[in-house]
DNA sequence: AGATAAGTGGGGATAAGTGGGGAAAATAAT
DNA sequence: ATTATTTTCCCCACTTATCCCCACTTATCT
């Protein structure tokens, strides 16, 4: 499964060079738009998973139509070419406000890819709270230990 | 099961010798951040059980998302080379303020990995209010886990 | 003290990441 | 319908980082 954090470069045809420890286990991959401003990639297994998930949503809510069009029509299948880069479209690009630096980020059974700028703000926060959300959690959801 | 503490140091290419009374228990681990700016080393399988918890919280709350974020992307799969040493990625040793000498504690079922500056802090400031912190420690005997 | 194991440091081979050029395909224009 | 222009895709080459091995130093055990 995807841990980790990696640093990597987008090129001036929005090429990005996956981590070569999560190339492994992608043959064929969606991105589409995440939380927080970021673009998440699933395995093409996932993806139906989540896919299913959404669609699946009672549509009388307008919540719930908000979110999957935000999930599902982001979506954009990817192929890796031979040096195990993936072609991120113009619009994902833009949407994650990505420009040259980029991390991409393992989050067990997908993975993240933020500005890199974006991400350091983004875990400077979240490293400066993390007692206090570690705590948070744990009265929500006793089962989570450290 | 590991116990006791070590003075190793990282050489510039970050690499940490594990001691090895604790490396014959250990295969393959993983090394995430932990809370109060050390980094933790589980077992495999203890690791399995952690990430399982944090992959399977609700991603429509903003601290669920971060505190996966935190423990599954901050987290590295590392292996042991020849010498029984492992890589800890420039982000984890930023995050822990790693510079050259470092203390392997065991903590039991997992190890913690601390610039050895401040252990020396923490654990001076923690053995001057030993007895207070025991007195404000929620009822060991039953099921609270640290 | 000698022997053995543990920890530390560095160099060379290999793989991963990055950038760019050119062929093929698609689209648009005459 | 043919040509021209743009876009996409594939391949090659370079640079940088990672891994593996060897050698030295320090500590531990008998």
């Amino acid at each position: 499964m995807f841990v980790g954090q990696y640093n990597h470069n987008l090129d001036n045809k929005g090429r990005l060079a996956v981590p070569a420890k999560f190339r492994k286990e992608l043959k064929k991959a969606v991105v589409t738009q995440g939380l927080d401003n970021c673009l998440v990639l699933y395995p093409q297994k996932e993806w139906q998973k989540v896919a299913q998930k959404f669609s699946s949503l009672p549509i009388n809510k307008a919540n719930n139509r908000a979110m999957s069009r935000f999930m599902l029509a982001g979506a954009t299948e990817v192929e890796f070419d031979g040096q195990g880069r993936i072609i991120l479209p113009e619009y994902l690009r833009k949407f994650a406000g990505l420009s040259k630096n980029v991390v991409i980020a393992g989050l067990y059974n997908y993975l993240e890819i933020w500005d890199e700028k974006d991400w350091n703000e983004y875990k400077a926060k979240t490293e400066k709270n993390s007692t206090d959300i570690a705590e948070a959690l744990s009265d929500l959801n006793s089962s989570v230990s450290l």
